[in-house]
DNA sequence: TGCCAGGTGATCG
DNA sequence: CGATCACATGGC
């Protein structure tokens, strides 16, 4: 296990970063550590408020700076946010330390495909058992990378079955074929040409694998805040979509990062 | 027991 | 088009 450190940051909370929605591996270890694995690596992570140390089997300096998003000026982002809707400032303050991540394209076109019509910690088991079956063990760790798309090509759909993934497992198969035989998506179009990729699951692919930051997914959360912001229609997710892109333009996917984070995190409490 | 969870595909008017 | 329903599973 290798050690990095980054200084002085700002604007950085593991559990604001790791509780937020983005991600589905990394799990509390103590007093705000954190272990999880990130491309073919496994890590501890902690942040004693000014220090973010990294421990972990591999990776260098840049590929974990960039993985926590480190060179992004957050101050920035949320200063303009509130600036453009004041509203969102309780937001902003409540979760000041998001970050969002930059993950593995594949590992976010099946992670959400596995989250629809899903909760969160039922989410976060089929996505460890997917990894502890076709994963890579990750030597110096008991945790496995995520699967390949080789491998969740040629998974078995009763295999899938028998892991408690319902009827996603048709999805997942198909998705990995698909990204075998295309290579990665770069847009919205191509992601909704897979089978078991909608309109919301395109956009979480597009904020957190493929960092479209104007992206705006509307799931059953969004739908309750614009509708208690603003006063939307419940159904009306595009109207909520279009009325986003216009009022938080390409700060739109911070923005829902924010308010997701706020609403859920305080409605569990 | 029925409803809900970071929805999508198929079907119908 | 937009509305409606089925789809696996587990927690409450």
């Amino acid at each position: 296990m290798q050690k990095i450190i980054f200084r002085d940051m700002r604007d950085l909370d593991l559990t604001h970063i790791f509780e937020c929605g983005q991600c589905f591996r990394w799990v509390p270890d103590g007093e705000g550590t954190y272990t999880g694995a990130a491309g073919s690596f496994a890590a501890r992570v902690r942040f004693d408020g000014s220090d973010l140390t990294v421990e972990t089997t591999g990776g260098d300096e840049a590929f974990w700076r960039h993985y926590f998003d480190l060179d992004t000026d957050y101050g920035s982002i949320k200063r303009r946010l509130t600036e453009s809707e004041p509203l969102i400032r309780p937001a902003t303050e409540y979760g000041h330390g998001i970050r969002i991540l930059n993950q593995d394209p594949f590992e976010m076109i099946i992670s959400f495909i596995i989250s629809q019509n899903n909760n969160i910690p039922r989410i976060r088991k089929n996505i460890e058992s997917l990894c502890g079956k076709y994963g890579e063990p990750i030597e110096g760790s008991d945790r496995h990378a995520f699967p390949s798309p080789e491998a969740l090509a040629g998974a078995d759909e009763e295999d899938l079955a028998a892991m408690r993934l319902g009827y996603r497992g048709p999805y997942i198969i198909a998705a990995a074929q698909k990204y075998l035989e295309c290579g990665c998506p770069g847009c919205r179009e191509e992601l909704l040409s897979y089978y078991g990729i909608g309109p919301k699951v395109a956009n979480c692919i597009m904020l957190f694998g493929l960092r479209d930051t104007a992206a705006f997914p509307v799931d059953t959360w969004v739908k309750q805040i614009m509708n208690d912001m603003y006063g939307f229609d419940m159904k009306d997710a595009k109207g909520m979509q279009a009325f986003a892109a216009e009022k938080y333009g390409d700060l739109a996917g911070y923005a829902q990062q924010y308010l997701f984070y706020y609403y859920r995190d305080r409605s569990r409490k």
